[in-house]
DNA sequence: GCCGTTTTCGGCCCGACTGTTTTCAGTCG
């Protein structure tokens, strides 16, 4: 680990849990609570919706502020920011070989094997130290060391081979959703199992999942468990035992199953689906009442109450049912024991698609969407929408003056006009109304391709963001402001232009676009296309305090993508996001107000 | 090392599985 003063939350989260690391090869008794210390330090860096170098720029106190710093590490990370150095760090890590943090990067490696790996073959420099680890695993030197043997050097051949494998990247929310109902078919196939349900990230809705959990009730945990290891589609047995088996399927994907009698089932539930920081959290207020939670249940006074449902758990607690998508110790278990969570936005709420692409020639650059509009509606009426924006990508300036572009986008308007006067003598149509929009580029310098008579055809325009993602914040910023200046100029789709394993979002202050946009009654989008997810959760919460307004879009480029709704439904979610907050939920005629406003 | 609606001192979430030893340490979630 090098520390530098530019360190980015990831390598501060690396660096605190390699101290907590460092702490436990010490094996001081002392040290015990330390390293818990550290290693909350290190997830709270982690998990922080912005840059702790940033808290630091803006104010010295701002780290403190952080649940899990306090002074001590405030101090060291403010020396590491103001001179790219750690006197107390350097002298944590004097002793031991940076090849040690090394291996604790492969999975069932921890501080003290590392060490004695390290310590006993030699090996000091990070430099090549898997590698070194690999080549002696291979020749059987692994084995010959006091407290390893045959078994754990062949898992230390096995975690070094899928280590190498492993990219970086995280599954799709929509990847793991299809994985796992696969497997939970499969479970079903099985007579004893009573329930099954994924738990985790997966349960939470994040946008990315690592592992697949799956939880099941039943009374013959064996049968079960050994139904599941029989998985067809499954490379390996991680691990069995009674009450939980992990197996790797294709793509080196681990899937863990728990298993639970029903009468518990609640409390498995409750305790895989976490997160982590939510169920410590709630853990130190059972504590203080006495009580003691696991996933059999709740103890009180040596004595076990079991909880079937969710609902039975946290009531037990003294507080509201928590939806999982809350569950990230963002301040809902405090609003569930004052009954005070918000009633979340649903599925069925939604009344219109806000982003979706036809196949109308506009002569874009961009991609175009398969479907005629026809067939967008005909899969909007089964739905049951209620209406509908049509958003191609703007036509292309290249190869078009503004007379050219004006042309093709009356010829929208005169399609669109007749759609409208259609849909009114069908009765039987859901969709009521469809609004001729378009989703506009917004150039390196804020302006747009085309002209604001150009504008005037549209009901309304979609901004978003398609090249030069790399501007700083300042420039950025400034960029989306001027787009967003214009007056047909409604929605802010895709703000971050992030795509999940692919590339990060652009920079932006978004209090100053928050700020913006409520004033001048601008919209943000909640893209639902899986591999974007944009705006972010923890961005939609920000907005959402506020009291900013946002929209649901697929950015659907056939028909099939319009099913993609339930994604950005649950983004909304996990950004506390009421109906009210959803612009896309109103009625038409609430619709068309809000537009004219 | 962190933290406070029992505390500025004295606590700190809870349990599963594997492998190496024979009662437990290490690792993980």
């Amino acid at each position: 680990m090098k520390i530098h003063k530019q360190m980015n939350n990831l390598e501060i989260a690396e660096l605190l849990h390699d101290v907590a690391a460092a702490y436990k090869i010490k094996n001081e008794a002392k040290n015990r609570f330390r390293i818990i210390a550290y290693e909350r330090a290190g997830d709270a860096v982690e998990h922080l919706s912005s840059e702790a170098k940033d808290l630091w720029d803006e104010s010295e106190g701002e780290l403190e502020k952080v649940a899990g710093i306090g002074e001590s590490i405030a101090t060291h990370l403010s020396e590491i920011f103001k001179t790219g150095k750690s006197k107390h760090f350097e002298s944590i890590f004097k002793d031991i070989n940076p090849a040690v943090f090394e291996f604790l990067k492969v999975p069932g490696i921890g501080p003290k094997n590392a060490y004695k790996l390290s310590e006993a073959f030699k090996i000091k420099s990070s430099k090549n130290a898997i590698n070194k680890l690999q080549k002696l695993a291979k020749k059987g030197k692994i084995r010959n060391l006091e407290h390893f043997g045959e078994d754990s050097e062949k898992s230390i051949l096995q975690s070094i081979k899928e280590f190498k494998n492993k990219s970086d990247v995280r599954m799709l929310l929509s990847r793991a959703e299809v994985i796992a109902s696969e497997i939970i078919l499969w479970l079903k196939e099985n007579k004893f199992v009573k329930n099954a349900d994924v738990l985790g990230s997966l349960r939470r809705k994040a946008s990315t999942v690592g592992d697949i959990d799956i939880a099941v009730a039943t009374n013959e945990p064996e049968e079960v468990l050994n139904h599941f290891t029989k998985y067809p589609n499954k490379s390996r047995i991680l691990e069995k035992g009674p009450h939980t088996a992990s197996i790797i399927i294709p793509g080196n994907i681990q899937v863990d199953l728990m298993v639970q009698e029903p009468e518990s089932y609640g409390s498995l539930l409750q305790h895989f689906t976490g997160s982590k920081h939510h169920n410590i959290a709630l853990r130190e207020i059972a504590l203080k009442k006495g009580l003691s939670l696991s996933e059999y249940g709740i103890k009180k006074n040596k004595k076990l109450v079991k909880t079937p449902t969710e609902e039975k758990f946290y009531k037990f607690l003294g507080m509201k049912y928590i939806p999982p998508e809350l569950r990230e110790d963002m301040g809902e278990i405090e609003a569930a024991r004052q009954n005070k969570l918000p009633r979340l936005v649903e599925l069925k709420d939604v009344k219109a698609d806000l982003q979706i692409h036809s196949n109308f020639d506009i002569e874009t650059s961009h991609d175009v969407g398969d479907n005629s509009m026809e067939e967008i509606i005909k899969k909007a009426n089964e739905l049951n929408y209620e209406y509908l924006a049509f958003t191609e990508h703007n036509p292309s300036q290249k190869g078009h003056n503004g007379k050219q572009i004006i042309s093709i986008l009356k010829r929208k308007k005169d399609k669109i006009d007749q759609l409208n006067t259609d849909m009114k003598s069908n009765k039987h149509n859901g969709v009521k109304k469809v609004f001729n929009s378009l989703e506009i580029d917004i150039l390196p310098n804020g302006d747009l391709p085309i002209s604001d008579d150009a504008l005037g055809y549209l009901d309304f325009a979609l901004v978003s963001i398609h090249s030069s993602f790399r501007l700083s914040k300042q420039r950025m910023t400034d960029r989306v402001l001027k787009a967003l200046n214009h007056k047909t100029v409604k929605i802010f789709a895709h703000p971050t232009g992030r795509k999940l394993n692919e590339r990060e979002g652009v920079e932006l202050n978004w209090p100053k676009i928050f700020e913006f946009c409520l004033k001048n009654n601008k919209l943000i989008e909640i893209n639902a296309e899986p591999s974007r997810l944009d705006l972010p959760d923890f961005l939609v919460k920000e907005a959402i305090d506020r009291g900013l307004k946002l929209t649901l879009g697929t950015d659907a480029h056939n028909v099939e993508g319009m099913n993609n709704m339930r994604y950005g439904v649950s983004v909304a979610r996990r950004g506390w996001a009421k109906k009210g907050d959803i612009v896309n939920t109103r009625s038409l005629f609430e619709f068309e107000k809000l537009l004219n406003k």
